[in-house]
DNA sequence: TGTATCGTGTTATATGATAAACAAATATCA
DNA sequence: TGATATTTGTTTATCATATAACACGATACA
């Protein structure tokens, strides 16, 4: 009777925060005050009816003629999105994936920490990946609780994944962010999502084949 | 006047068949010969009229009380996205994430084959990654129409992203996968389609600092 | 051979996301 | 100081997507 998924709303909006910190940022760093919803609709590449929508869920409000305060943008959207502190992962799956997410400009920028890193294989257990230790599969629940992990990022085959998901999840993670293509269930209270590389591939590949140019890139 | 955005229906659909094609050929080698929406529905974790009307996109009908034959899905949906047949690419930027998809198993079961990789780095320039060879960026205009490359995946940083692309549309590219968070602008017959990590991250964030449990996956 | 059952196909509805239209507010300039 | 232009906020409309309701057709079994 419970229905599969919970609804969130503003899902494409969530999407489209991160772009948008990005462009701030930069607008900081040359030291711009203001923005308005013009000049991230174009950088964004969307209608800037759009961005006003988008802006509102960070409760963030511009001033007429002026535009947005692009520090407390910046303030408003970190906090929605909890990337204003650090927050600690562990990948499992220290492959050549888990090696380029490891090192992931981005990914640093944006409050995620990778402490530990995990893998079976004998050669790469012991080393070192961008400062971070590699260690064996077998202590991952151990120093799941020593650690402080609320966020695992899972780079492993298909066939293992299910099994890697569920040692996490006993060890008590609360979520899992995954890049393997597996029918994965998690309980309920974990969250779980799913990166699927895929699936961009597909539209391009039908637009490629069928339909054409320039479509929206969400 | 013309709007930036040409509007390709069922879009969400596209995105789900490469996993839909994933269940399917595990089905295949199993040597299953029917398969149900529900069973669909279950491996997706999505509801079955939404399998039912996604698999209306691929023109193939089921049957009543026997469900869909496997190996016509399977064809249909190859044929809708172009995986039929191998499509030649090539990497742009091969970096630890360039590297990471020339290996990505998934990739090369659907017809994506890098014949050809470029990079800046003398280090790489001349070594073979997978059995690709790294050429000099400065060669690319030259192999891009030496090769017949229709598909361009692009991994580079941000600050190079748009001459790397001006480049490729230069020669003669027509569409450009690119995993760079950069406001990147093709002229409109080139097919672009940009993937960003971070906005996955971005709704696990956002669940994990606000919501709570488990909602969509798109 | 006829009936019950189960899974598909079709039609209709509801939800959610984007775009458009308009009103309110503020800086600029005469 | 007042008029104007510009940019935001709000309301309304349109479009896309997901869900639900129901009818049809095929198999299985009596």
């Amino acid at each position: 009777m419970s229905p599969k998924t919970l609804k969130i709303d503003k899902l494409p909006t969530i999407r489209r925060l991160p772009a948008y910190l990005q462009i701030l940022r930069a607008l900081s760093v040359k030291g711009e005050e203001f923005v308005s919803s013009a000049y991230l609709a174009d950088q964004m590449q969307i209608e800037a009816i759009l961005v006003r929508k988008d802006l509102e869920l960070t409760g963030i409000s511009g001033t007429p003629r002026v535009g947005f305060r692009v520090q407390d943008l910046i303030a408003a959207i970190e906090k929605f999105l909890g990337w204003g502190r650090v927050l600690d992962t562990c990948l499992v799956g220290a492959g050549q994936l888990g090696a380029a997410l490891l090192g992931h400009r981005e990914l640093n920028q944006f409050g995620i920490r990778i402490v530990a890193a995990f893998d079976t294989d004998p050669v790469k257990i012991g080393s070192s990946l961008h400062g971070v230790t590699v260690f064996p599969l077998s202590r991952l629940s151990e120093l799941l609780k020593r650690l402080t992990i609320l966020l695992a990022i899972v780079c492993v085959p298909p066939d293992v994944a299910q099994m890697v998901v569920d040692q996490l999840v006993e060890g008590g993670i609360q979520a899992v962010w995954i890049f393997t293509s597996a029918n994965i269930t998690v309980p309920e209270h974990v969250i779980f999502q799913r990166e699927d590389l895929l699936s961009g591939l597909a539209v391009l590949s039908a637009r490629l084949t069928r339909i054409g140019p320039n479509g929206s890139s969400t």
